[in-house]
RNA sequence: GCGCCCGUAGCUCAGUGGAUAGAGCACUGGUUUCCGAAACCAGGGGUCGCAGGUUCGAGUCCUGCCGGGCGCACCA
């Protein structure tokens, strides 16, 4: 079904329409002075330039074309049909104009109650499915064999994830892929350090690799020499040493259970559990057919792919295939990885969830992919980046020893937190442990994704953990606690026999609730074309915070009029449909209690 | 040196070229015989880094400067 807005643009498009406008700027949004109106289009203004007019009189023009929609002459408009009425109500209360020509639209709370009881029994509460079937591939998470997932992965992983369940809302098919880093100089320098502690070939745990990939990076930070030997070992690996491979596979295997435990603590999803050696095999083919179309050329000992375009601000260095060495880099795996991709799958956009600073590589990559012939104009490649996580002094984050934060550490202590609010709040007391250690669980991750996805992405942002789990204001927990409320609200009117109605009655007091409903298409195709889940979050915050006022201002089970009452449950009961929802395609769980 | 990102309230952040720039935290005051007060209501707090320009209209677009972060061939 189509959005509030949507309708309403529809309408004042025709009327622009009617007067040989550009019917784009019939736009209706949301009113930013509710104290004037509900909606607005400032379509009125662009049209004076076009047309030489004043602005007032051309939103005088449309007023009266819109009153006269759907009861006189002018209710076809380029042969369809226009009408302001809507099931037998009046779609506009009134149209005024202000200011220099802003057309202040009123919608009649009969039509509004119409349109919320219509997205009520969409199971998809109004949110439109994309019509054609496309895939979309969504490469996030990213974490290295045998390196100690940190906090450096939370974001890309949750982002990444929140981005894989809303492009899935929209009904795209999504694939997310882990994408392991497994295939790079640490392995050399993990298996090196194995070599040099005479422990190549036995079988290690991840508390040894926790400690062996730290000391390996730092000898050869420390030793050239021994950084020399770990690239030797890399490219013996990648060639296919035996015993390289089989002690590579012993600690990935061990490696991968840990990284499995980390997203499962933070419920993060993939679909693919690929790394880089996946596509060993195809490196050879394709860097042999990007040298026989002539793209791959020699520079400076490496093959390299030029991928300087005209009109390049910057320079642009080439892609490089092959080292000097005869080894590959991660830009060759990650070419091979899309050749992969559109082979298997034909994506229709492949999106990675990667750290903004390496904005150049992927443009590097992609450029390649276009130039090489691998992906398609039509596959759309996107670098959806994201700042880094600073600790609360504004520098990268952190341990209080200076070390950087393992993600295992920070969960726990996140969950540490959330324990103590709720023994502090008295709350869940009757609570029998187990379910209690899962709401401590599902609070701390709501805040720590909460806190992170509130964020425009690309920016950076500072990360308090004080702050984020304080359950104050706007953060997971206080979205939890207010979708829980309404949940419990709605047992109870349950058990009194209380059904949410099919049909809305507005008055004052659920008149802001209400249109706020009405803002969800809205809100999710703006997060889902810009790959942006913080415009989700503040929406959520905003029902939430808008139901909390509600819920504040009148009683619900104890008013009298029937339809007043159901209509009041029914306003809840889409609520806590519209936050769950919500809440969902932020990858955020809600207990039942807490 | 070249390029990218950021600069909005004391702090953390929103803000698709439109009206009087908004939230949260912190601060001040108020609200519980009633549905969950982790709540709600009200208040103070701004040279939108600076200077030009485009526009009927600029926090938003363009140019320059200042401040911060990051990146620029054989790490990922």
């Amino acid at each position: 079904m189509t959005s509030l807005a949507e309708k309403l643009t529809e309408i004042t498009g025709a009327a622009f329409a009617a007067l040989d406008l550009p019917v784009e700027l019939g736009q209706v949004r949301v009113s930013d002075r509710p104290d004037l109106a509900q909606f607005q289009c400032n379509g009125a203004m662009s049209a004076a330039k076009l047309a030489s007019k004043n602005p007032r009189e051309i939103a005088g023009e449309i007023q009266t074309k819109l009153l006269g929609f759907g009861h006189d002459r002018d209710t076809y408009v380029n042969s369809e049909y226009v009408s302001v009425h809507y099931q037998g109500h009046e779609v506009f209360k009134n149209i005024e104009i202000a200011g220099p020509g802003f057309i202040n639209l009123n919608i009649t709370d009969e039509y509004l109650a119409a349109h919320l009881a219509d997205s009520a029994v969409d199971e998809r509460l109004g949110v439109e499915k994309i019509t054609k079937q496309e895939t979309i591939v969504l490469d996030y998470g990213g974490p290295n064999i045998a390196k100690p997932m940190h906090v450096g992965h939370l974001r890309s992983s949750v982002i990444g994830d929140s981005l894989r369940r809303i492009c899935g809302f929209a009904g795209f098919k999504t694939i997310g892929d882990v994408h392991f880093g497994d295939w790079g100089l640490h392995m050399g320098q993990v298996i090196t350090e194995l070599e040099e502690r005479g422990i190549l070939g036995q079988n290690v745990t991840l508390e040894q690799l926790e400690e062996i990939y730290p000391a390996a990076s730092k000898a050869c930070k420390e030793d050239e020499a021994r950084l020399k030997k770990a690239q030797q070992a890399t490219r013996k690996f990648q060639d296919g040493d035996p015993a390289y491979r089989k002690a590579a596979q012993q600690f990935a295997e061990v490696s991968i259970e840990g990284i499995k435990q980390n997203f499962g603590a933070l419920g993060v999803h993939f679909d693919l559990w690929k790394g880089e050696a996946d596509v060993h095999e195809m490196i050879a083919p394709m860097v042999n057919r990007l040298k026989t179309k002539g793209f791959a050329e020699e520079s400076e000992g490496a093959l390299v792919i030029s991928v300087e375009q005209e009109g390049d601000k910057k320079e642009m260095p080439p892609l490089i295939l092959l080292k000097s060495d005869g080894g590959v880099m991660y830009g060759t795996t990650d070419l091979a990885t899309i050749v992969e991709r559109m082979e298997e799958y034909k994506p229709a956009r492949i999106i990675y969830v990667v750290d903004q600073r390496q904005s150049l590589h992927f443009e590097q990559v992609f450029r390649a992919a276009y130039k090489g012939g691998i992906v398609p104009d039509s596959t759309e490649l996107t670098h959806a980046g994201f700042g880094t996580m600073n600790g609360p002094d504004g520098k990268p984050f952190k341990t209080r020893a200076g070390g950087v934060m393992r993600l295992e550490e920070l969960i726990s202590m996140g969950i540490e937190k959330a324990t103590a609010r709720l023994d502090e709040a008295e709350l869940a007391r009757d609570i029998e442990a187990s379910e209690r250690a899962d709401i401590a669980q599902k609070v701390a991750i709501a805040a720590i994704k909460f806190a992170d996805l509130q964020n425009n992405r690309i920016a950076d942002y500072v990360f308090d953990i004080d702050r984020m789990t304080s359950f104050e204001g706007k953060t997971g927990p206080y979205l939890l606690y207010q979708a829980v409320r309404i949940k419990s609200l709605l047992r109870k009117a349950q058990a009194q026999g209380f059904e949410p109605g099919k049909e809305f009655t507005i008055q004052d007091s659920d008149r802001s609730l209400a249109l706020l409903l009405t803002e969800l298409p809205d809100v999710f195709e703006g997060a889902l074309k810009n790959y942006t889940p913080h415009l989700l979050c503040e929406y959520a915050y905003r029902l939430a915070q808008e139901f909390s006022s509600f819920y504040a201002a009148c009683h619900i089970l104890s008013e009298e009029d029937e339809a007043l009452r159901s209509s009041r449950l029914a306003l809840c009961e889409l609520t806590h449909r519209q936050i769950a929802l919500v809440l969902g395609l932020l990858g955020i769980e809600i207990p039942e209690r807490m």
